[in-house]
Order: C-alpha cells, then sequence, then structure tokens
DNA sequence: TTGACTTATATGTCTAGACATATAATCGTG
DNA sequence: CACGATTATATGTCTAGACATATAAGTCAA
C-alpha cells in the first residue's frame, strides 16, 4: 500500500523518492546533521523493497548531499558552499553555444627535440620530440583566445603528421587519443606585446589564463596555456544542487 | 563458477567490475564508441547476478565514461576533455590546507536599504535590507584575498546581528544557512587604487576574480565578490577520471 | 571510572527472478 | 525501393528475500 505516491508517477520510484529526500534538504527543512529516515521507515512510508529505497540513498550519498554511517544511519551533510563544478567546454562549443560564428587560425608550429623547458612543462624527465603549436580562436572574427600548446610525441606519435591548419589541436587530439585525465589551472595575468597583439587588447589589460595538463594512465599528452581577455571573458561554474 | 576474479576480493564484486571496464577505458584498450559487453555477457564472465553488473555500470554511466542506450548496449563515451570540477575550498579551510598561517580581517561592515545597484546584484527586485561586508583573508600575514559580499536580510534576517569582527561571513553563512546553491563567475582584472593597497600589489597588477551568487530554492542568500592577486594564486581543477 | 567484551542493528552487497520500455532489426506491403 | 508495422532484445526498474560487516550501545569485570 502506497501512500506517499502523492505525485503522478511520471519519473520513476526511486527517482520520486530521492528528489523528495532532495527537496527537504535544499529546502532546509532537514537541516545538516539532520537523520534521514531509516531505509526500513522510507520502504514503509513509501510501500516498495528496500532495494528501491537503498538505490535513492546511494545516489544521494554519490551527490555528497548526505552521508551513510552503519548502524547509525543516514544524515544531511554540511554543505560543501564553495565547491562547484565547473565547465571548461570545447572552445568550438563554447563559441556556438554563445550564438557566435567560430574561427580557427593556426599561427605556428613546430617539431623539436624538447628542450628543457618543454620536459619541465609537460612533466617527463627523458628528452623526445614535442610539437609546439600557437593558435588563435576567434568568435565572430573577434579573438576570443589564445592557445599555446605542447605535444609529447612519444605518447602522440601521429601529432607529427597532423594537419592543425584548419583542425584545431584540441579537437584533434579529442579524435585520436581515446580517454585522458587532466588538472587545471586558472590565474590571471597583464597582457604582454605578444599576447595583447594576438588577442587585439592593450597591454597591461588583464587576460584569464588556463593551463590544461594532460594525460593518459600516468602517461603525459600535452599541456596547454589558455589566454582570454579577462574582461569580456568569463567562466561559470554552477554549483551542483542535484 | 567466477572465472575472472581473479584479482584478491578486497573491493566488493560490482566495484571491481566496475574498474575492471574503467581500466579498459582509461588506458585505450576499449577506445571511445567500443561497446562494452553486453549485461549478461558479463554475468557470464563474472559469475554473478544481473543487478551487480547493471550496478556496475549504472556508476560508470553516472559518471559519463559510458553511454547506455536500450537495446543496443553500453558504449565507452567520447572523453568530454575540456570540462572539469572546480573546488573552491572553504578560504580558511584553503590556507591551511597550504600549510600556512590563516587571518582574517573585518574592513567594513554597513547595514542598508537596498540600493538599485545591490538589488540588482542580488538579483532581486523588491526593496529590502541588506548587509554590505568588506574583509580580508591573508596566509601568514600576506594578504591573500579581498571580499566584498552582499546578505540579504530578508533571507537571513540573523545576520542583521552577526559578529563578523572574528567569523568570516562565508564561515557564518555556511553555520547558519543549511543548504544553497551556487553560481560562480570567473574572470580578471587589474587593481585599482583600492584594492592594490588592500593586496598589497602594484597598481595595475592582474588579479583573480571570482563572483558568486549563492541562493536557497530560488530565494537569494549572498552575493559575494573575492579577489584574488592574479599571479600568486592559483585554483586548480582536476578532471575527475573516476 | 575505565576498559574489554558482547549484542543489536542499519547499512552494504548480492541473488534469482519479474515486468516495463525504448528501439534496432526485420518483415510486408504499396 | 521506400515506408509502416511487427518483433526481438538490451537496458531500466523493481521485488522479496539473504548474508556480511561495521559500529553504537549496552554489559560486565577490574
Amino acid at each position: 500500500m502506497s501512500l506517499a505516491t502523492d505525485t503522478t508517477d511520471q519519473p520513476t520510484l526511486y527517482k520520486r523518492i530521492r528528489a523528495d529526500i532532495e527537496k527537504r534538504i535544499l529546502t532546509g527543512e532537514w537541516p545538516p546533521g539532520h537523520r534521514i529516515p531509516f531505509e526500513h521507515e522510507l520502504v514503509a512510508r513509501y510501500g516498495c523493497s528496500r532495494m528501491t529505497v537503498n538505490k535513492a540513498l546511494s545516489e544521494l550519498a554519490q551527490a555528497d548531499l548526505i552521508e551513510r554511517r552503519r548502524r547509525a544511519g543516514s544524515f544531511v551533510r554540511r554543505p560543501q558552499h564553495q565547491s562547484a563544478v565547473l565547465k571548461i567546454a570545447d572552445m568550438r562549443a563554447e563559441i556556438t553555444a554563445l550564438g557566435r560564428a567560430y574561427g580557427y587560425e593556426l599561427i605556428g608550429r613546430k617539431v623539436r627535440a624538447a628542450t628543457a623547458a618543454d620536459r619541465d612543462r609537460l612533466g617527463v624527465k627523458k628528452a623526445g620530440k614535442v610539437v609546439a603549436i600557437t593558435c588563435r580562436h576567434s568568435a565572430d572574427n573577434v579573438p576570443f583566445a589564445v592557445e599555446d600548446r605542447l605535444i609529447d610525441l612519444a605518447s602522440v606519435p601521429d601529432a607529427a603528421t597532423a594537419d592543425f591548419s584548419r583542425e584545431p589541436p584540441g579537437s584533434w587530439l579529442l579524435h585520436h587519443v581515446p580517454w585522458t585525465e587532466a588538472e587545471h589551472t586558472i590565474s590571471a595575468i597583464v597582457a604582454d606585446d605578444r599576447t595583447a597583439e594576438a588577442l587585439d587588447i592593450a597591454v597591461g589589460a588583464p587576460c584569464l589564463v588556463i593551463d590544461r595538463y594532460t594525460w593518459r594512465s600516468a602517461r603525459t599528452i600535452t599541456a596547454v596555456r589558455l589566454l582570454y581577455p579577462g574582461d569580456s571573458h568569463r567562466l561559470v561554474a554552477r554549483f551542483k544542487g542535484g
């Protein structure tokens, strides 16, 4: 006998249970520290099997909204107020999503033996060959970002012969390297002469910097630095509220 | 008869299945587009019930590593190379995590009727009272960030009487507002006179800006702008690789 | 009071089924 | 050949059990 199934069962049962609990947490009805009803109580309330409420609670635990402790129960977690999910979209997707025309231009490309600076930047010890690429992304023919990239040819030999004059190296890598992990570092600088010219901004104007370091199973793939005009571009990160 | 359970079963079965598949994806053995064995095949391979492999695959789907399509099967997804999880930690936690001494200093605090600019910043229509707070966070007595915050008193009446001279408003809110959602915007500016003085940097030096807008169930709580010296501070975002 | 031992219990995982549902593939028909 | 109807099938959800395990709480002795 399911009593609390008032809402039309458009979503599935476990999703409704999850949404139900989530709502109570987000509205503050169940504040941090509050004990969620035990699984057997929810089973009784929703008139379903334990596996169903378990699935709902497990997902809430995975989303860090609740904490589950054996023998003790499930508790609303304190919000990690200041953590966020930042989505740095693919450059083309990012620009077209703004309803603007994407443009790409290769500025420089060079294959060379890795210098000490290159090795340091890629985080590799052994000497080897690398490709250094400089290019520019634009939106409606206005410079949007300049990209300065290093690809380790020991990890991605094909990059030596790839044609980056039409396809951005980021897109090319996305299609040629199966799966990667990455670390981003965000900082700010002021534009030097070269940057100012490339982005068509004033020398001394603020720039947002994203350094991305990418690897696959402990093997370095690429290191890239993206420079955005700081006053026009914005990264938006939305806290995952479920 | 479980054949492929070679590894010692320290973790649980579904976790081993998940890790197994994840490894093949991350190493590139199963590239994007590759079809994962059907559930019934995995059931046979691991000698377990369907619910167990289903749990493993569901979690991989939730992590966006695979895509599941009815009748067709489960497929390795193309890596969303450039999306990332950015963790903006609590200021105190962030600084102490760096092994540095956290310092806090209230610069200004004022309760006032919301001006048009305040309402715009908070995204509210009706006039009401707000608290405006300016403060500074430091690491080892060196300025780390300046904070400029607006709290909507209609949502958080207690903030009118809270003592922000010792406790940073961020921490106070964390303990007094049950659960919130937030949106972050990251940009770069150059320091003006006031900022330069507060952060003890040169006028014209780059600054990283984080604007955070926080609400709870469609109700505005606070809007805050954090300014970091751009060359010394870095936000690190790690791609979730599972 | 303190520490070691025991017990009760909530969660964690797993099973062997079931029916629902979306859709790829096939089959027929015009 | 093109297009609509049918069918087969993989996933999605759910059940009613089971045993494992961590641990809060209670018990008892030093």
